[in-house]
DNA sequence: CGGACGAGGATTTTT
DNA sequence: TCCTCGTCCG
């Protein structure tokens, strides 16, 4: 009998062998993954296979036999777990990896919450306010509090109190504090304590948890109930924290405290990846994690397997300049590969041209296709040029970050009313759309049911039920038909599926219809957005699992909290489009060609860095962030002068373009070219003051107008997110041809110039002409264009490469 | 109470 | 230049 069983396993292992998953490692991949029975911090370099260690070293643990539900993984965003969890699941079976605790920060330590919310005073309900929520109450206590909101800015006081929640400084901890006091007395904000102990009460009395809140009230849970952190340490045997480098305090304390007793800790992390200091992120979490654990062993992936050796290099020379780093050899073992190319060019306008043209080259040239290309910048503002340029040369696109979809003010109008019916407590909620649709409840009338509210100690929507404002019969009726729909939905919510009561709240909260009679292509977008939304309520499956592995079927809460807690880098990033997105959103994301563009001081370094010495670290951790997405080439941009703010501002290249090695920069030598740009631009900004507006200038003023004039539904299709906008990004060239189908200078309003201004000594050159170059060789012209004070002329060189040169400097003799 | 129109501010990065 | 907020008037 024995022997049967013996045999029967030594078959099943036959058909089925246990993946060997220490192979395919290299030797500092595979003691990574191996010696997890110790504190490890994991030092990974960008494109050191990072998540591939981590995800082995989970699928060893289960496959020598740890349970999974004693693991608890955190990562930064939900689809790093997702995908995690998918590749665990590949290699040791989904019935393992579904029952880890893997996710974000937020949304494992939400899921605790929940469960243990009463014991610090809220509703297992409890709503999240995203950032806007929260800046829309601040704005309402600052104005109740007859404070000015010029010297209270809702934006910068929700910064502090969120800085001091990152730090686990509570609202009465803040108003005991000395020094607090006096940094504000100074800074001539004396009430920011008063602000924020009424938030976190407002916030208490609405049920309500922002973002920070949970990570401080995950902490007060812990440490007033010892009994609950007791259970929850005894609970992780194995806790694993994913982008080490970006914890804040608090959650580099939770880690603390719920690895106090036995846990084995194992962070992973690059330092010179961290590039969240604003939000809190400490960098020093991970340069001190070895005298935190002193039993603490630590590896280092130092081979890049992503990039080639010349992307490598740059990164390198670039971040070697920083003082404060764990000492790292980063080296690539792949090819040489292509140099890096810096594209110079006069306007932001021009910049977003020229990189335009060379995605196209270099994907007509074949072997790749636009999804392997991304444009960085610095701030989503630069992403309209870019946007302008692609959509003009028929260039699928998608623009990440921004408004984003759930940001929208349809879409928050909705949910708005979902977050009532789960929590009637929510008074910002109630304000938001007790009167929208309009159904005759104005402020007055809110100020009333607020006064009776607030003298009976409910809320709101609780005044609203029960007839509590002192207003006519008329009102009253209003406000009890409103309340009476939210009752009636909070029924309906437990007996109609997630979609159908969706469908039911936008239709008879009177939504719908009132986009429907307003018949305008804004309305219709709005349409469209709320059935998207609608159609993620039917897609939606919960994540719940419960220890079993049994999975719970999807609740509105759980559709609503999947929802607040999404980032920008969970949205779906396949398809075959260019990317745009900011730095700090393509982090952890990787593409054959990387554009950087906006390589301009005053810019990138950004100017609010310059002053600090660490400051500026983070710029160039940045940087090299930027630099090391790139697996084939990365090319930088930065041009002479830039719209901001409505006018022409002039712009130097970057320190940083000046920091990396020249041997690894294409034709390093031309910083001359760059220079006499420079000077020219000067000339022009002369002539600009002294003889008013020049031909550029009004170029550039006539191309913005001509931007201006795209509708809202365009930019909407443009800028809109999930899915419909990858529709949208496809068609916007052809369907809404403004701007496409005819000349640029077409569109452009009609007090400004049709065609450009010919000067004299633009006869020498035409498109077509065989040209030779001193250094380039010989190619053939493409383009000619006239621009201030010297003719810009674009050549195809055969020797591969299309570039734009300046009649001036070029010296290009004519072949033939 | 709600829509229209005018003034002024805006650009770091975001879980 | 664009968008948001506040005020004024119907």
């Amino acid at each position: 009998m024995q022997g049967d069983l013996v045999i029967l396993f030594a078959l099943i292992d036959y058909l089925c062998p246990p993946m060997d998953l220490l192979e395919n490692l290299n030797d500092a991949q595979r003691a990574a993954v191996s010696n997890y029975k110790c504190p490890s911090l994991i030092v990974a370099g960008a494109g050191s296979g990072k998540t591939r260690v981590l995800t082995s070293r989970i699928a060893y643990m289960l496959q020598q036999g740890v349970e999974p539900w004693k693991i608890l993984a955190l990562t930064f965003t939900n689809k790093a777990a997702a995908e995690m969890r998918e590749r665990i699941g590949r290699m040791v079976g989904e019935e393992q990896s579904r029952r880890l605790w893997m996710g974000t920060f937020h949304s494992i330590f939400l899921r605790i919450l929940r469960l243990e919310a009463d014991k610090i005073g809220y509703p297992s309900s409890f709503t999240i306010y995203d950032t806007a929520d929260s800046r829309n109450l601040l704005k309402h206590i600052i104005k109740e509090m007859n404070l000015s909101d010029d010297t209270y800015k809702p934006a910068a006081v929700q910064a502090r109190i969120s800085l001091a929640k990152n730090n686990l400084i509570t609202a009465n901890a803040y108003a005991a504090d000395e020094a607090f006091a006096l940094e504000d007395r100074d800074r001539k904000q004396p009430a920011l304590a008063a602000i924020y102990n009424e938030y976190a009460r407002r916030c208490k009395h609405n049920g309500a948890m922002d973002f920070d809140d949970m990570l401080l009230n995950i902490n007060i849970l812990f440490k007033d109930h010892s009994d609950v952190l007791e259970r929850w340490q005894k609970r992780f045997d194995y806790i694993l924290v994913d982008e080490y480098q970006d914890t804040n305090y608090a959650q580099y304390i939770i880690i603390r405290r719920l690895a106090q007793h036995h846990s084995q800790v194992c962070v992973v992390g690059d330092d010179s990846q961290s590039i969240y200091s604003f939000r809190g992120a400490k960098i020093e979490n991970i340069l001190r994690f070895k005298s935190d654990f002193p039993a603490a062993q630590t590896f280092k992936l130092e081979q890049n397997y992503r990039s080639t050796q010349n992307i490598v290099g740059a990164a390198n020379s670039v971040i070697e300049r920083n003082a404060n780093r764990l000492p790292k050899e980063s080296f690539s073992s792949g090819t040489e590969g292509e140099k890096i190319k810096v594209i110079k060019a006069y306007t932001d306008k021009e910049e977003a041209s020229l990189v335009a043209d060379e995605i196209r080259s270099r994907i007509r040239s074949g072997g790749a296709g636009w999804g392997d290309v991304a444009i960085l910048y610095r701030t989503n503002a630069q992403s309209r040029a870019f946007e302008e340029s692609l959509r003009r040369r028929g260039i699928p696109y998608r623009i990440y970050g921004g408004m984003s979809f759930y940001q929208r003010k349809e879409v928050k109008d909705v949910l708005a009313y979902m977050h009532l019916i789960v929590n009637p407590r929510d008074d910002e909620a109630f304000r938001r759309v007790v009167n929208y649709p309009t159904r005759g409840i104005g402020d007055v009338t809110v100020a009333r049911l607020s006064e009776a509210a607030s003298a009976r100690g409910i809320s709101l929507f609780e005044a609203a039920r029960e007839g509590a404002a002192e207003v006519n019969a008329g009102t009253q009726k209003r406000i009890k038909d409103f309340a009476d729909l939210i009752d009636g939905f909070s029924v309906q919510r437990d007996q109609l599926s997630l979609y159908d009561f969706g469908l039911e709240v936008a239709t008879r909260s009177g939504i719908i219809g009132s986009y429907r009679t307003e018949n305008t292509p804004e309305a219709q977008s709005a349409l469209d957005n709320i059935e998207e939304l609608l159609n993620s309520m039917r897609t939606f499956t919960s994540d719940s699992v419960d220890d079993d592995g049994v999975t719970l079927p999807p609740t509105l809460t759980d559709w609503l909290q999947s929802i607040t807690l999404l980032t920008d880098q969970d949205e779906d990033n396949s398809g075959d489009h260019v990317t745009l997105m900011t730095i700090h959103a393509a982090k952890g994301l990787e593409y054959k060609y990387v554009f950087i563009v906006g390589m301009e001081e005053q810019l990138f370094p950004s100017p609010r860095s310059v002053n600090s010495g660490e400051d500026l670290e983070e710029e160039r951790r940045l940087f090299y962030v930027a630099i090391t997405r790139a697996k084939e080439a990365v090319a930088l941009s930065h041009c002479a002068s830039r719209f901001k703010w409505g006018s022409v501002e002039p712009c130097s290249p970057s320190r940083f373009i000046k920091e990396i090695d020249p041997k690894y920069i294409d034709n390093a030598d031309d910083e001359e070219a760059s220079s006499e740009l420079n000077r020219l631009w000067d000339v022009k900004k002369i002539q600009q003051t002294s003889a008013g507006r020049n031909f550029g200038h009004q170029n550039s003023f006539s191309e913005h107008a001509g931007s201006s004039n795209r509708n809202h539904a365009e930019r909407f299709a443009a800028r809109g997110q999930h899915g419909q906008n990858e529709r949208h990004a496809g068609i916007s060239d052809a369907g809404h041809g403004q701007i496409s189908s005819a000349p640029p200078a077409g569109n452009f309003k009609p007090v400004t110039h049709t065609t450009r201004p010919t000067v004299a000594d633009s006869g020498n050159y035409a498109a077509g002409q065989r040209v030779a170059h001193a250094k380039f060789g010989i190619g053939t012209i493409t383009a000619v264009e006239q621009v201030t004070g010297d003719t810009k002329i674009s050549v195809n060189f055969d020797t591969g490469g299309a570039r734009t040169l300046l009649a001036k400097f070029a010296k290009l003799a004519i072949v033939g």
